[in-house]
This record gives structure tokens, C-alpha cells and sequence, in this order.
DNA sequence: GTCCTTTACGACGTTCGTAATGATG
DNA sequence: CATCATTACGAACGTCGTAAAGGAC
């Protein structure tokens, strides 16, 4: 058994049991794949691949789980390069990160302004997608890092670390009926048509269910992916907006009313996540800290070395965050 | 980085950072091995050892952390070499056993022989030692399961299951003044010199804490590590033996007394365990099985793939055990 | 015929063990 | 001078890519 053999197990895998495309992405000949799978296969004495006649279809139950210890043995040898690059130089290397469009487009700025300055010499990659696709890239290990909002219980093999809560806020064009109103109720609100979030992208649909519980049905004119288009739709009066507090510009904005929704809707967190047992790198623990200063750095580190979630969430319990709101 | 560096950087420090033990013990040239350590240290650009001139004395702070990531490799690759032995033979293999005297002289005795029955080509191999160092064998690698009793927090990385519940048992010669009494009470142990096991043996030191929540102090005469002692002492008249319930056979002990204790001493857990992430065989399954006749075989495997102990013991909770009183 | 995998073959690189050297107490 | 780690060297082995062949659709 040898590291290749293993990594070319986990390419076919991962290139949908094809070892061609696996060779073409691990930039070597295809008949070496072919014959190092072979070769892994006789030595185990083990089909990891169920065969269609000549061609591999899918893993078999044995090759499932070789393939998913091969995955945890590249895992950790990834994590010793990682060790290793950041011994040999902490200013340099690549930060891949997962993230919603709320954070990339709001959130995220500034906290990448600083962190360039820093650490000029790293690769930044953002990577956008709803919250099942950042999930995905996560445990997939397209990403070093996601931040993102909900569905912390899709993430088994993740450490997540609390970065801050948020409010939604309703917004209006200045002209609007609402523009005026002292007080927003959900009553007030069902009698207006809505522009909002896709349901699935923050995790449970807390907006419906936020009317249903008040025995109230909204109108949801429309749903969106992100805070831009529903603001454009709100300025073309549309309806009226709920978004997530971060998504308002004072400055961008000025020609909206916005109100502060707490009282309505449920409060949401957003989270900073990673695979468990992964290494960070120095700049990954600075880049966490710049989005979410209140985290320690020993916090950080003990979380990386945690073996479970639920040693982290003790780790938080109690310790107050920022709310947006 | 290859398999084989990280197998002999593992061999280095667990022969007490020596290259030439590590070289013996991994049955090649020490050249190799000192060559070897150096490539890798020289790919990583990292001094993994600390090196007193030529010698090397302990690891780095970094070749701490390469080393643990290399460990956890080398019990992934482990797992995948069982899982293709237990493929070709399912029959053939070694079973290693880390456990107390207890079970090895009393319990294990009739699991082993029904064991040996169903697999004659298995290769056991008993390992006792005190609750320290069975846990230590665990978690070392030099054996494949422990049965212990106990001292479940000491095990982090383990995946522990319930066996059996159990009670002392109070003995005494025929002839002892407490051999005719109806009823046993602390008060009217505290007046008699005890025998019993030495105190940490037993996970918490349960004998002298119920005597003292009784407001007592025990006399106690002797501690030993296991029963046959006891009893060979309690025989000799020196004093009133506590033994494991499991410990009294009826046959062999026909000359002494024995009195169920389960109202003066707190219950004891005694567990089988494993490594967390370790691959059993199908005998594995089977020898846990044996012992502990009321897990069912997809609960043992469920126990395989969690990823920590809490998840187990949910799964377990209210399940009834079998006692021995 | 086209796509994909496997086999054949020759060149190259790597690793091994033996032997010798260096350093240390 | 005994012990341990490193360096030197030649033989053996393994792996790679190119080229060709074998099946399946």
C-alpha cells in the first residue's frame, strides 16, 4: 500500500469512478492509474470497484470503506504539508473559503481588507453557494473554511466556532405606506406583498414559520438568493424587503427606510467552520480572528484540536457575541 | 512524504527516539532508517527530533504534532490491511486482549474456550494489568481490545461498551464467627480485619468511601491485585475477604462462606473497548459478542463507526445488563 | 468506430543493504 | 573503544510514460 495508490483511489472516486478523468486531474498517465489501482486491489486481495465489463461503475462495499480511510489518511498527510508550509513560510500559501453571499458581499470586506494587508503574499478564494453547497464544499475538502448561517447539524465531521448573531430588517422605499409607520407588527406586514430569501438558503424557512405561528399567511411576491436583488426589487416597488441586518448600507441605502425586525423573526447565527482534525495555518487563525475578534486564539486552537462539536459548544456556552441588528 | 517514513518515524519515537532500536525493531538496515527520517525532515523542512550533537534526544514541538498526524495514518492503513485480511481469511488472524485477573481467571475463561472452538485459527493473546495500564495498552496499540472496569474517562480515543454490571461478594472460612450470620451490615464488617483488592484497581476506591460515608473506618489487613490471593489469605484466617462476585466458584470455593454485598458496596460497570477508528474483524465482533451475549451485532457496529463515546452510551442507555451478586 | 481500460516494454529514478566514516562519552 | 548516527556505493527493485491491444457500446 502507498500514499499514490491511495490518492488515485480517492481521485477515481471523486472523478464519479472514471479513471481517465482521475489521471487528467492528477496530472499523470492514465495507464499508471490503472495499473496503481490494480496493484492496491491485489495487494488487498479486495473489487474495490464494481466493473461493468471493463469499465469501473461504482465502489464496493469493501472500496467504500477503504475509500473512506484512504480519505482520512490524505487528510492528515495534507495537514502535515500544511504543518510544514507554515513552518517554511507563514506569509505564503492559499486560503479557500465557502461562503454565503450575504457574508462575501457585506461581511466579508472589510475583514479581507485587513487580512490583505497582512498577509498580501496568501491566494484568497471565495467560494459562494447556499448553505447545502457550502456544506458540501466543507466536508468535500474544496475548502479550507466556510462561513455561513444554520444548519449546523449537516456538518458531522466539522468544527463550527460562533462568529456573531443577526437580526433580519424590513426595508421599504421612502415612499412606501410602511415608510411611515412607528411600529412593524407581523399583521401589519402580511398585508403587503414580500420580497425575501429563498426559504432553504438560511436553514429552517424561520420566515413562514414566523407568520404561521401568529396564525398569519404572508405574501411572498418574490424570493431571491441575495440582498441586491431583493433591494432592487423593493426600489422598484415590488414589495417590501426582509433581509438580513448586514445587508443595509447607510451610505448605499440611504434612499430606503429600514426597521429593525428583531421583535418578528427569529434571531439567526452565523458560523466559522472547518474539518475536524484539519491543520489551520497561521494566516487561517488570523483570518478567523479578523471575522470574529472575539474568539481567542487559544479558543481557536483548542477548538482545532477538539474531537467533537459538543466539546466546542461547552467551550462557547455563554460567551456573548456581536448581533447585527 | 511516504508510508514507510512516517511507519519509521513512529518506530523512532516509540523506541525512545532511538534510530537503531527503531531499526531493529522494524527488521531493516539502520542506515535506512536514519536516511530515511532525514528525507523526510529535509521534504518538510522541519527538524523533527532534537538532536544532542549526533544523538537524538526527543522530539521537536513540530515533530510532536507530525508525529501524532503519522500515527493516525499508520492506524488508518492498519484498518484497511484488516479489512482485507478479514476479506481473504476470515478465519486466520491474532486477537489481542488487555484485561484484569478478574476476567481473565474467572470470566474470560468460558468465552475463550466456546471462542476457540468457533475460530481454532486465531492466535489470543491475553495481556493483564491494572486498570493504568490496560487503558494504556488501549490506547498504545498493543492490543486490539481491553475489558476493564472502571476508569471510563481515562480512555478519550476509545469507543467503550457495557458488558456487565457486578457486586462484591463478602467470604469468610467456615468456621469464622460471620459465617453464621443472617444479615451483613458495614458496622459489623468495620469490626473484622478486611482483605480485599488493592484500591485503584477498581477505577474509584469505592470500599473505604462506603465505609466512611457510614461514618466507619474499615480495618483493613491486606490488599491484594486479584482474588486467588485474597482467598488463599482469607483461608489462612487472616480476616474477612471482599471479593468480585465473579470470583467465587462455587465448586472451588465450597470451603468458604459468601455473602452478597450488593446493599454495602456500589455497583461496578465493567466495559469492552477499542480504539476509535479501528477496523474489528469478524472474530472481534464475535469475542465481543461472547462476552457480552446482550449486544446485538448491529449496535457493536453501529459502536465501530461513532465518532465518540457519548454517541455510544446514548445508545445503550436503559438497556438492561446482566449482574453478577 | 469511439471511448475507456488494460497489457507490453524500455528508461529512469529510488531504495535497499553493506561498508566505511564521523562524532560522542 | 564502544555506541550511535551519517555518508558512500553498487545492485536490485519499482514506477513511469509511450505505444499497442482488448472490450463494450
Amino acid at each position: 500500500m502507498k500514499l499514490a495508490q491511495l490518492r488515485y483511489l480517492v481521485a477515481i472516486v471523486e472523478s464519479g469512478s472514471s479513471i481517465s478523468a482521475a489521471a487528467e486531474k492528477l496530472h499523470v498517465s492514465q495507464p499508471g492509474v490503472s495499473r496503481q489501482l490494480k496493484v492496491l486491489e491485489d495487494e488487498l486481495g479486495l473489487e474495490l470497484f464494481v466493473r461493468d465489463g471493463r469499465a469501473l461503475t461504482r465502489l464496493t462495499p469493501a472500496g467504500q470503506r477503504v475509500f473512506e480511510r484512504a480519505q482520512r489518511v490524505l487528510r492528515e498527510t495534507q495537514a502535515i504539508r500544511a504543518m510544514s508550509l507554515d513552518a517554511r513560510d507563514p506569509e505564503r500559501g492559499s486560503l479557500s473559503i465557502a461562503t454565503t453571499h450575504t457574508q462575501a458581499r457585506y461581511v466579508l470586506p472589510s475583514v479581507i481588507e485587513s487580512f490583505r494587508k497582512r498577509y498580501p503574499k496568501v491566494k484568497l478564494h471565495l467560494q459562494q453557494g447556499t448553505s447545502e453547497q457550502i456544506a458540501e464544499m466543507l466536508t468535500a475538502g474544496q475548502v479550507d473554511i466556510a462561513i455561513s448561517t444554520g444548519a449546523r447539524e449537516r456538518l458531522p465531521h466539522c468544527i463550527l466556532l460562533p462568529c456573531y448573531e443577526w437580526h433580519r430588517r424590513v426595508i421599504v422605499p421612502k415612499q412606501h405606506p410602511l415608510a411611515r409607520s412607528k411600529t412593524l407588527t407581523l399583521a401589519k406586514l402580511s398585508t403587503y406583498p414580500l420580497v425575501t430569501y429563498v426559504f432553504n438558503m438560511t436553514g429552517p424557512a424561520s420566515l413562514p414559520d414566523a407568520f404561521a405561528a401568529a396564525g398569519l399567511e404572508p405574501d411572498i411576491a418574490l424570493t431571491a438568493r441575495d440582498a441586491d436583488v431583493i433591494k432592487t426589487y423593493v426600489r422598484l416597488g415590488l414589495g417590501v424587503g426582509v433581509v438580513a441586518a448586514m445587508a443595509i448600507d447607510p451610505r448605499e441605502d440611504a434612499d430606503l427606510v429600514s426597521f429593525d425586525a428583531a421583535h418578528l423573526f427569529p434571531r439567526h447565527l452565523t458560523w466559522v467552520g472547518f474539518r475536524r482534525g484539519s491543520f489551520l495555518r497561521r494566516y487561517s487563525l488570523d483570518f478567523i480572528q479578523g471575522l470574529a475578534p472575539h474568539l481567542e486564539r487559544n479558543q481557536i486552537q483548542k477548538a482545532e484540536r477538539a474531537t467533537d462539536q459538543s466539546a466546542v459548544d461547552t467551550l462557547f456556552a455563554g460567551a456573548p457575541l456581536p448581533i447585527y441588528a
